[in-house]
DNA sequence: CTTGACGTTTACGTTAACGTCAACATATGA
DNA sequence: TCATATGTTGACGTTAACGTAAACGTCAAG
């Protein structure tokens, strides 16, 4: 709490729960599939900005769908330093598949919006027209 | 084959399953789950153009990393002859819930795809780099 | 007639992503 | 000191979304 830290803020595994909506159980599983790696203080897990943000590209990705197998390699591929040539041409290839399937996510969603619209139109014309027949809040 | 069939085009389960590159047992398995059902020539299954249709929202939705319980609520919404009021309220908050979660992943994919071109430039510069150092094919 | 190709149902197996204990350590306030 | 809250590591349970295999019907071709 003190200025000391110099701003090294740390949180607890209950904390990144509560802020998340997720469980606690939930997070070590993640450790588990490679996802997060929190320093330990003892035995207690501590984590950094960085696992904290590690931590919401992971629910991004839940939420885009992706299993976590995927997302763990969305993530390596960030912390990526070089590497060699051929290893730099795979990576180059999964990022151009993985760009594909979000454009074609993109495109799903619009068409997903735009029916959506329209059934919601439906339903309140409806609406109105159960509204207008008298047949209300009358016996 | 003939014209006298009057367009009512239909497909079996193994056509189906070739167009979308899944299995027959996917398809029983959506019909197992309510997200199809198609009429029967005897024992077999007979495929409309509207089972077809049907299919492409359910494999959309999956893109979409929708559970089939939600994928088959969405579907019977399209169907929705009419109801009482309450059902059509129900209906539209559930219209309005889905839309955010849609939104919210449009968000998504355009911080990922952001993130994507900023890593893939990365892997790009690493590689110049790399050719330029004369470590290429010389061995 | 039998051999495939295609279809069916039934049932059990599998993987992913957690939930749910149990059994224990650790610190802290009443 | 005792209770309470918070943390830990197993280990087993569960649900979704199929895969896989068995055992059978059906129809056209050789």
């Amino acid at each position: 709490m003190s200025t000391s830290d110099q701003d090294q803020q740390t949180y607890t595994i209950t904390e990144l729960a509560r802020e998340f909506d997720i469980t606690t159980r939930t997070i070590r599983f993640y450790e588990d599939k490679q996802l997060l790696t929190p320093e330990r203080r003892g035995q207690q897990r501590v984590y950094s900005r960085a696992d904290r943000t590690r931590l919401k590209l992971v629910l991004r990705g839940k939420r885009l769908g992706w299993p976590l197998d995927d997302i763990r390699e969305m993530i390596h591929m960030y912390d990526t330093p070089g590497g060699e040539e051929k290893q730099l041409l795979v990576m180059i290839d999964k990022i151009m598949q993985s760009r594909e399937a979000l454009l074609r996510q993109q495109t799903d969603i619009a068409l997903a919006l735009s029916e959506f619209d329209e059934i919601q139109q439906r339903c309140e014309k409806q609406l109105s027209a159960l509204q207008h027949s008298s047949t209300g809040t009358l016996g």
